[in-house]
DNA sequence: GCGTTGCCGTACAGGGGTGTACGGTCCAGG
DNA sequence: CCTGGACCGTACACCCCTGTACGGCAACGC
């Protein structure tokens, strides 16, 4: 099944893996090895340290789990339609990732990319709400409270286990109502 | 100056002093130890494990800095005017405690103390939307969309250095009469 | 004076992690 | 062939942390 000879993106795919479970601290080359079978004699041919290993998971999140979220938002032509499509996201699974990242505010590496793909998503949110008739500095301002409302609902959805689907329906609802713009 | 006999007490305000600088990780025997210019030796006779230090960090800071706010904010007679006391205090530098203990969401110390420090904020806030006029549920959900806006400013205000006086007002007025009803 | 108690230093055992050096294996290709 | 390179196992040195056992010292009461 799994190839018997491992290459670089074999083990940031399990960095990817260990990152969902555990948090920043589970991308560790002992714990990984023993996942996939192997010794940190492999781990070493690979790479050149650990770090190399979390600069290759976090550039691979922020390509495929952060930019392409965005693009595919950026492909909703209705600017109020784009940011209700924001907020349902951030109401349903999708950012397990996202909230890993948000706990290691420590590593420098971590907060240089999450200070990256905050600033794209800000500038996402203030072109639609510009769109939606605001001034530049009324977007600038309503972007970053909408950012830290999304940002602190990836917190919220995990400590709190369940809210009932209807619930969770009207929730989003109220979410969109209130920041939302003409809605 | 200092006494030259410790006690629990001043380890916990050490712990304390940690949490802010190096985040929940920082809480460590071996470190503080050296700070304090003593040995695990001292550590060991005043708490049975470093555990027992944690528990005591978490109580005083519920205690002394999160309870205490809440009981300062509870003396605002106008609900409008409790609301904007506490979205005025998230733009100043006041939580810093808070996003450290954000950020060790692993632990379940920690996430035990913040689920109840969260609950009865809530409640402050769903109080106080009530007093505006809404139905129980509103004002439930209300309250969630609040504290999550509360928790996501914490986090924004850590990543972005500065942020100019006049423009933080101009902001901390936008998030006022956005998420304040009446206002 | 003398012991008991509070407080701290020292030493040891152990666990988990990072790196490094080096030794094997297997497979191509001259 | 047999040589070299890709790949992995093993062993070592090192760091930082937790806990435990025990020994020392100073102050207090009796």
């Amino acid at each position: 099944m799994t190839p018997e000879q491992l290459d670089r993106e074999t083990w940031i795919s399990a960095g990817l893996d260990a990152l969902e479970r555990g948090g920043v601290a589970a991308i560790a080359v002992v714990p990984l090895a023993r996942e996939l079978g192997v010794t940190r004699g492999s781990f070493y041919w690979h790479f050149r340290s650990r770090e190399e290993l979390l600069i290759g998971v976090l550039g691979r999140w922020e390509r495929e789990h952060s930019d392409a979220v965005l693009d595919q938002l950026e492909r909703v032509q209705d600017p109020a339609a784009r940011l209700r499509a924001l907020f349902e996201r951030s109401g349903s699974k999708a950012p397990s990732y996202f909230d890993k990242l948000l706990d290691a505010g420590d590593d420098p590496r971590v907060t240089a990319t999450l200070d990256r793909v905050a600033e794209r998503r800000r500038d996402v949110i203030a072109r639609a709400c510009r769109q939606l008739g605001m001034t530049p500095a009324q977007a600038r301002r309503h972007a970053r409270l909408c950012y830290a409302a999304y940002v602190g609902l990836a917190r919220l959805q995990r400590d709190e286990p369940a809210l009932a689907p209807r619930e969770r329906a009207a929730f989003t609802r109220h979410v969109v109502a209130t920041l939302v713009p003409a809605d």
